[in-house]
DNA sequence: CCGTATCCTGTGGGATACTG
DNA sequence: CAGTATCCCACAGGATACGG
């Protein structure tokens, strides 16, 4: 997702989704909500939860998603510093699709690796057929 | 979306989603998808429907989601050449999803904005509190 | 009309090191 | 523990021109 910054871009109408999109379509925000369904959890928890996911990139979405009020976060003026992140009610709002993705995901993901290795598969066993 | 070439990742299962959203996660395809909720639609269609899309990342896009099984390419030989594109039975399965975020985007879009405004007013407000 | 081939830039995002 | 600060570059994706 690059160069969305902020073109003319006219859209007609259907903006809304692209804008929506641009928003919760990166790398991790779905991961991230659908990971708070549960419950609030801390930094370091969803950290470990959401596979793979860097210090970094973990700061930025979590901060994408305060600031679209997703998500919210809180602070405990504790010693070693807590703090917790819980999806607000629009957030709540989101959780049905991201989880219907994520069942969608997992019960046809062989068959998606399976179309295209096939294809993959078929173009190889031709070599030149252009 | 970058880097993602294939890393080790060992992401014990939630991996199956990451591996998805790799796919649809994109700038375009849950766009197209949704798009083609109607009915087949040929390239130029696509192309108008779509507001914002480039060619180049309409037959991008296209190849990708015809190769991974979700919508399928039916090219006729006629003069000015015709080439249309439909969900497949799989693709529709996902469709939805796609519907069903689509709302959420224009229901929501309002109140995201509201947020992320009113935060960044409250930063302007106080130019130098660092 | 439906692409494909190039070229080129912006930026998403990982790695790493440092603070309160 | 929970971030921030840098550095850095692979790559998404726009613009443009050409081809069947």
């Amino acid at each position: 997702m690059a160069q969305v910054t902020r073109k003319p871009v006219r859209i007609p109408e259907g903006g809304a989704v692209r804008e929506v999109l641009d928003r919760i379509g990166d790398k991790w925000s779905l991961l991230v909500i659908g990971t708070l369904r549960e419950g609030p959890l801390r930094f370091g928890e969803l950290k470990d939860a959401v596979a793979g996911i860097s210090q970094r990139m973990l700061t930025l979405t979590l901060g994408h998603l305060v600031e679209d009020g997703l998500i919210s976060r809180t602070a405990y003026a504790e010693v070693p510093p807590r703090v917790e992140y819980e999806l607000t009610e629009l957030g709540r709002t989101l959780l049905p699709m991201v989880i219907s993705l994520a069942e969608w995901a997992m019960a046809h993901r062989e068959e998606i690796n399976a179309n295209r290795t096939s294809r993959i598969r078929n173009e190889e066993d031709r070599p030149d057929e252009r």
